[in-house]
DNA sequence: CCCGGCCTCACCCGCAGGGGTGTAGACAGC
DNA sequence: GCTGTCTACACCCCTGCGGGTGAGGCCGGG
């Protein structure tokens, strides 16, 4: 696994941050916001949201980048453009060296593994709210926590992006490259999440994804109650 | 191309025969109810519909056979048993002497073909409706009329009816077995439908099916309006 | 410790799909 | 007559896909 870069925090801030959620899967941003709720006191909310910018100025946008398609809607440049938000947040699985650079060089200020747990995720964000430039690439292969379609199918998560991304037509090399593994681990997803749904093939399987959450939405939340969160 | 075999008919009945079209595709209904407005005092269209069985009584049911996929909601047998219908009609390309005969012993009272012209088709139905079984399977290749998915775009029928199968999900194999024409005729009619709507891989023209009509309807239309009809 | 699940990767193999080329017949329009 | 379009079919070739097999590491639960 590449080097691990962790962050360092001072003190919780006075006033929560101000945080959207960027995924065009709804159930994602709503995953990303159940992640948070333990940390409501530091962390706000305010919206969820697709490939839509955000609608209301935000300390920090946090840009969850499963089954995102380059060049789709809205790109990473046009969020650091955007005067609404104060910094965007990478939160990939990707985190080959090549990839984080490529982030950092296009302006961003955090880029986080999706293998933190949810309360070092928090302090990333508080800390890149707070000015500094977070990269943390976590320390093992398995995300910490979240939702993504297909998971009361019992898709994992890797199976669910590898799935959606073959809803929106890719191929299994745009996929290896999208996703930063190698074509025989796209493989491997697609027999396993193949046998999980029932299909043989790709035909059939976007059928499948398309009658099962895996088109992308187009929608924003503002302002979400997050179940089990003290506000 | 097969023999055919013309139907005779005798005058005109007194009172419009009832008509069901059959679909799934509601722009083929509707194609074909525009194709017989020219023979309302004759023919009376009382529905549209697809898959759904006919809601009321009718003399004829008329099923076109577009893109429709053996076993999928109503098969002819449920049609034949249908107490509401007076005579079950297929209408289809595939004139496969092995086809019509299968059709025949499932008990249906007429096959015609897709390459009939429109006023020979209307003769046929009424030779039908007053109890003669007929069998026409026109003279030459290129459909009459009526429409399809995607005739807006340029696709010919042919092409649209293999791009609505590929966008339900089945391999060229069971399109060719499904359209009675050989694999390489399906390879042939899947070239150009993507050259014609630019695309080149299957997915991304399923997702291209998808966004433009050829997923099929689950419609019923009652007492539609025909443009045209003199009614 | 063992097992199962998840992530990751490799390699082998056969087949489906899609690019190309060509042929033929029927028909309509110029 | 020629051309273009539509339907139908053939054959060649290559690549992508999906089935199989196997391997390794990490983590959690019994």
């Amino acid at each position: 696994m590449t080097p691990s870069t962790s962050a360092t925090v001072d003190s919780a801030p006075a006033t929560p941050v101000r945080v959207a959620l960027l995924n065009d899967y709804e159930v994602v941003a709503h995953g990303l916001a159940a992640m948070m709720r333990r940390y409501d006191h530091q962390i706000e909310v305010v919206e969820l949201s697709a490939g839509l910018g955000v609608h209301e100025h935000v300390d920090v946008a946090l840009y969850d980048t499963f089954a995102q398609v380059q060049g789709d809607r809205v790109d990473l440049e046009d969020l650091v453009a955007d005067g609404d938000i104060g910094h965007v947040v990478v939160f990939s699985w990707n985190v080959a060296p090549t990839v984080v650079r490529a982030a950092l060089d296009r302006g961003v200020h955090g880029y986080l593994s999706k293998t933190l747990p949810a309360g070092q995720l928090v302090e990333c964000i508080l800390a890149i709210a707070r000015g500094r430039v977070i990269v943390d690439t976590g320390e093992d292969d398995r995300i910490a926590g979240g939702d993504w379609p297909g998971r009361e199918e019992g898709l994992t998560a890797r199976e669910a992006e590898v799935l959606a991304l073959i809803t929106q037509g890719l191929s299994n090399n745009d996929i290896a490259e999208r996703t930063g593994v190698s074509i025989n681990s796209v493989k491997s997803y697609i027999r396993s999440a193949y046998r999980r749904i029932g299909v043989t093939t790709r035909p059939t399987a976007i059928l499948w994804g398309i009658e099962h959450g895996f088109r992308p939405d187009h929608m924003r939340v503002r302002n979400p109650h997050i179940p089990g969160s003290s506000r």
